[in-house]
Parts: structure tokens; sequence; C-alpha cells
DNA sequence: CGCAGTCAAGAGCACTGCTCTCGGATGTGT
DNA sequence: ACACATCCGAGAGCAGTGCTCTTGACTGCG
């Protein structure tokens, strides 16, 4: 914008974009190792720099922080959206909300670190700008999409199951919002089960990567499988599985296939 | 235990205890102003005093951190019990478990920095000593101890309801092995419900205390209790209650007066 | 070629956890 | 009542942090 030196494509705009990239990177081997407090002047010495030769590339720490932050959000987003296209069978609805839950742990537990920033305790001084609401809500969307899917086949719980305890009438708008947001035409009721479904994977995936299950269940993979096709069951989207003659717990027959990482 | 001075009911213990529980007093003011990073510095300027006279104290920032987690999981478990022994009609364990439910949801977003160092991501340096497991278990003990009651009224979902997903045979020692220690002689089926009940429990209040449905739902309090009921219900604890017209998720009441409280 | 724009370095400020030493206060045993 | 052992607070100091500001060098573009 400055019409002379930074144009888009110039040799100077280049270098510093792989300048940034490179702190990023650095930045991240830190987080992973460190932990949650994030030292510029070890990533600056890290890159033979002095650490106020990073304040070129970024305004502040929590400005690096930001910038993680979207990138661990959209890292997200990618990997559910990634394991949900790489179900071919698109009426197996057990078999992609399983496939994106357990993409979803995988990258949470080999990212502790970043998912600690995205899911864990806000860091303290550190407000969370509105640029990361966006990537913030990509692998929601995916869940959500499964779950109008399962909408648009009349297969979800609350629409086969008996039903849930009512909604109370102060929620019903906000509820009916979200869904609006998250998967068009979904009922509230629906949606009311998917947000506590939504509340459980997180709830479970916390529990993993902050080690709150020591000494109590070690087969972290097989518990977490098993934690999410019950609440596949709850979800009432077992029911969907288009062949076989049983319903009901019939999510357990996944395809393999549906873990494997993604390509 | 020189066998000199400090004699247990000495002077200088006593106003030594007094000194450490005050300097706790304005950690915690501390740690809820300025979230986890919490200063001795500042702690110390607070009381009046120098920052390594705290030393004294404490060995430590990492001891005090301790002392101050497992006085947070003792609160949450004082808490927890209180809720659960408030409850009148013992047979009501819906009601007993939307109470306890709610009052350590309570506790969490009227302490959310003590809750955050207890269940959200963890201090980077920091391994918690073998004296918070203890501690760590007592509001866990509490949900456990109503789901042993329901077992003992042959009341839970997984004996009334159709089979959840079997569990797979790697994990059931594991589940039979958390059984025993939280809720002698419940199934590992009705354990699975409850470890997928409490995971979904506390992943609710930290997506509360952590503010991550901002935009999506406000009235906080009673989607909290609605989601509690809907766990309660797929625990099948509203069981317990014999349904008559009125709503069944109006736990707190119920009518079938029993058993004796216990002491 | 010269200038504008960019960059890294260095010094410095205020802050942190923590260690060590040095006096003064205090309670206890003789 | 005196002396000793203990405890306690203050202060200085070390190594580290985020961040600011100034200075000097480099460099791509007109």
């Amino acid at each position: 914008m400055a019409a002379t030196s930074t144009g888009a494509g110039s040799i100077r705009a280049r270098v510093r974009a792989e300048m940034t990239d490179e702190i990023k990177t650095i930045a991240r081997r830190h987080l992973a190792a460190d932990g949650a407090n994030l030292s510029l002047r070890a990533v600056a010495r890290d890159m033979g720099m002095v650490s106020s030769a990073l304040y070129r590339y970024f305004a502040s720490r929590d400005d690096l922080l930001t910038e993680l932050i979207i990138d661990g959000y959209d890292a997200m987003g990618e990997v559910a959206e990634a394991a949900d296209a790489a179900v071919k069978d698109r009426a197996d609805l057990a078999g992609r909300w399983i496939a994106v839950a357990v993409a979803l742990r995988h990258w949470a537990v080999a990212h502790p670190a970043e998912y600690a920033l995205l899911y864990g305790s806000p860091v303290p001084g550190y407000v969370a700008p509105q640029a990361t609401v966006g990537p913030a809500t990509r692998p929601v969307l995916v869940l959500g999409a499964i779950l109008a899917d399962a909408h648009a086949s009349g297969l979800l719980a609350s629409e086969t199951s008996p039903p849930a305890p009512p909604l109370p009438r102060a929620l019903r708008p906000e509820v009916r919002r979200a869904a609006g947001a998250v998967a068009a035409g979904l009922p509230e009721q629906a949606m009311a089960r998917g947000l506590i479904a939504w509340t459980e994977l997180f709830g479970a995936i916390s529990f993993d990567v902050f080690d709150r299950l020591k000494n109590t269940i070690d087969e972290r993979s097989a518990w977490f499988e098993y934690q999410t096709r019950c609440m596949v069951e709850y979800l009432g989207l077992t029911d969907a599985a288009p062949r076989g003659g049983q319903p009901a717990h019939r999510g357990t027959r996944t395809p393999r296939g549906a873990s494997r990482p993604r390509g």
C-alpha cells in the first residue's frame, strides 16, 4: 500500500513472510516443549536474533499467540474436514462423526500445548481478538453438517426416540439461533443433543490431553472410541446406517479407515 | 519437631499458621484478579513484606500452588458433599445428581482461576505432587456414591434400557477397577455411563467458566441445568422417580419419600 | 547514485522466581 | 534471669522475562 517498496510480490515481502513463518514454527516448537509460557527471547535466541528484532514481525507476544491460535483452529478444522471427507459412504453418519472425533483427538494429543491454547484455560492477560472466532467455528461446522445430513435423513434420536427433557422456554431462541448458524433446519431438540455431544467430545479430549484419567483409564484410544460411539448412539446417528437389520448400537462396525491418518 | 521450640500448640506455631493462611488468602485474591500467573512478589507486597520472606512459609511458588490446589479440591469436594447431603429424600437420585452438579458449577464460576488451576490446562513447569490425588477424588466420590445408590435400587439405565454399545474387552478390567474405587459393586456398563456423564459434566463446566459459549448460549444457568437433566436421564436416574403426568425433569421434587437421611 | 524504507542490535526499564547473608526478635532450657 | 537456639524479615543480587527506544547498517527502487 505504501506504493514504494512493499509490493505484493516484492522480494522484501517474500523474505519477510518466510521469517514470519520461521518464527511461528520455532514458537510452536517451544510451545510443545516448554508448555504454555512462550518466551520471545528464547525464540529469538533460536533464530540467532536478539529479542527486540522479533518486534519487527509481531507487535507483541499476544500477537504471536493470536496467530498461533488461528493457525491451530485452522489446523483442527482442516483435520476435521479431511476426516469427514475421507468417509466415502456419505450416508454413514455414525462413521463420519466418529472419524471426525477421532481425528480431532488425534490432533489434540499430538499438539497438546496448542490444544491447551485453544481449549484450555485462557492465558491470563490475553483476550482473544475477533479474528479468532471465525477459525474457531470450523471444527464445529463439520460436526454440524453431519447433524444436518442426519436430520435430512430424518433419523436423529430426537425424532425417533422418546423425547428428552423439554427445552425450557428461555433456551429455545438461543438454541434455535445456534442451530441456524451451524446446521440449518435442525430442530431445537436435536441441536441441544448436538451441543451436549459436542461438550462431551471436548471434555473427553481435554481429560485425555490434560492427563486427567491417570490411574483410571490407560487404554485411552479404546476408551475414547467407545465414548464417542456412545454419544453417536445418543445422537441417534447409528439409526442412519443403511444396511443391516438391527439399528441400535450398530455404529461399532465403522470401517477402520475412519481413523486412518489423513492423506 | 526439634523438641525445643516448635511445639504443637506453641505461640510461634500459631502465628506461623495464621501467616500461612493469610498468604494463601491473598494469593487466592491475586489468582482471582490476575489469572493463573501468580506473582509471589505481588503477594508479598500486599502483605507488607519482602518477597524473600515468603520463602519462610513456602519452599517455592509451586509449593504455594500445590497448597492452593489441594484447598481447591477440598472446597469442591465439600461443596459437592454438602449439596448431596442437603437433598433430604435420599431416594431422589436425580435430584441429588443435579444438586451436586449445580453446586460444582456454582463453585467453579465463582472461582474461575482456582477452577482453571484444578481442571484447566496444566501449568507449564508444574507437576502435581502425590498429595493432590487424594483431594482430587473427593468430588468424584460424591457422584460415585449416587451411582452406587442407584445401582442398589436397580434403577440404572444400563439395567433397564436397551444396552449401550458393548464395552471392548480391553477396557473392561480398567472400568471394573474404576468402579471398585468409586462405587463398589457398580457393573461395568453403568460405570462407563457414569464416566461419560462425568466427562460431560466437567466439559460443560469448563465451557462455561472458560467462556466458550460466548455468542451461542447466554442463558448459562438454564442451559447447564437442562444439560445436566439430559445426562441424568441418560444415566437412568430419573427412573427412580415415578413419572406422573408432570414432567420427569422436575427431579428436585420427588414424591416418593422413603429412606432415611444418613447422618 | 542517493534516498526511503527496513531491519537487527544494544541498552535499558520494570518485572519475575529464587538464593544467600545478615541482623533483630522470640521463645525455651538451664 | 540469663544465654542459647531458633526463627523471621530485610536487603542485595542473579538470571530470566516482555517491551521500548535509539542507533547504525543494509538494500531495493526510483
